[in-house]
DNA sequence: ATATTAAAAGACAAAAAAGTCTTTTATTGG
DNA sequence: CCAATAAAAGACTTTTTTGTCTTTTAATAT
């Protein structure tokens, strides 16, 4: 479903931005490797990818570290999978046919396009402060 | 979602089946993998691996060749894509956890097990020969 | 019997994904 | 200014997936 890639991120973005109030606090990269049980280098990359594409925010040097603000906290996860693994990570063929759609499908195309836009509906309503709210309050884990 | 693998062994099966009428016919795997547009040598190995799970039937020499006989017909997608990508493709956590049920969730658990399930019950829906016969009447392809 | 045919087997190779390690750059507190 | 800190960058390795090629085995038609 989802790449190594992108689980790490998804689970480092809920611990940054709900341990970093709207930006305050900062948290280091290993601190955040333990936390979510990632591999911390493999986790540092992925944060920098994220940080480029202004998901996530960091600052250099002593007292630095990742944090997001309150408008980063609005992306909702298609958004974030999109970002990881491509935008076209859930439009192509579940058989793998290059052209795939309503005129020309693949035997599963039909049944497979709702469970696909659920999927993505799905994704697309779950904010991180969602998540990030859940997490906080006991109800979700992100490790183990 | 699927393998590689996966995704060219169910186009095989649905090619073999809807070819060979319930084990009459054969066909040899250079037809199979241009008409389902494959890399001819990779399907040969995953043909192979379908045979010894006796998902398809094959014989060797003159007029040899892959074919399928109407029980093996019945089986279904989940039960094939099991037998492919492992029977713990549609068990894992999404977010990668090791440990993620009702009890202990990660934060998409709950909203992703009930599109899985349908993912999963639809799969177990399609036999071969349903998706065959839908390939016979030209309603659905299986290359380009 | 034997030559021919076609799958089976297995060794290789290439590409992609996952993960590690070292060096550089930026920030900041003293 | 300078030492310490922490992310950024990038080279590198490992593992997995995907794909290719050659040799062997089994079946059959003549």
């Amino acid at each position: 479903m989802f790449s190594k890639t992108c689980e790490y991120a998804i689970r480092a973005i809920i611990y940054i931005y709900n341990k970093s109030n709207g930006g305050e606090s900062k948290f280091g990269i290993k601190e955040i490797a333990t936390e979510i049980q990632s591999p911390e280098h493999f986790t540092a990359k992925i944060l920098q990818l994220l940080r480029r594409q202004e998901i996530v925010s960091s600052t250099k040097g002593p007292n630095g570290g990742f944090y997001m603000n309150s408008r980063q906290g609005q992306l909702n996860l298609l958004e974030i999978v999109k970002a990881v693994d491509g935008p076209h990570s859930f439009t192509g063929c579940i058989l793998g046919l290059s052209e795939c759609d309503a005129t020309k499908p693949c035997p599963i195309h039909a049944s497979y396009q709702p469970i696909r836009d659920e999927m993505k509906k799905m994704l697309s309503s779950k904010t991180v402060e969602n998540l990030a709210t859940n997490f906080e309050n006991g109800f979700v884990f992100l490790a183990k």
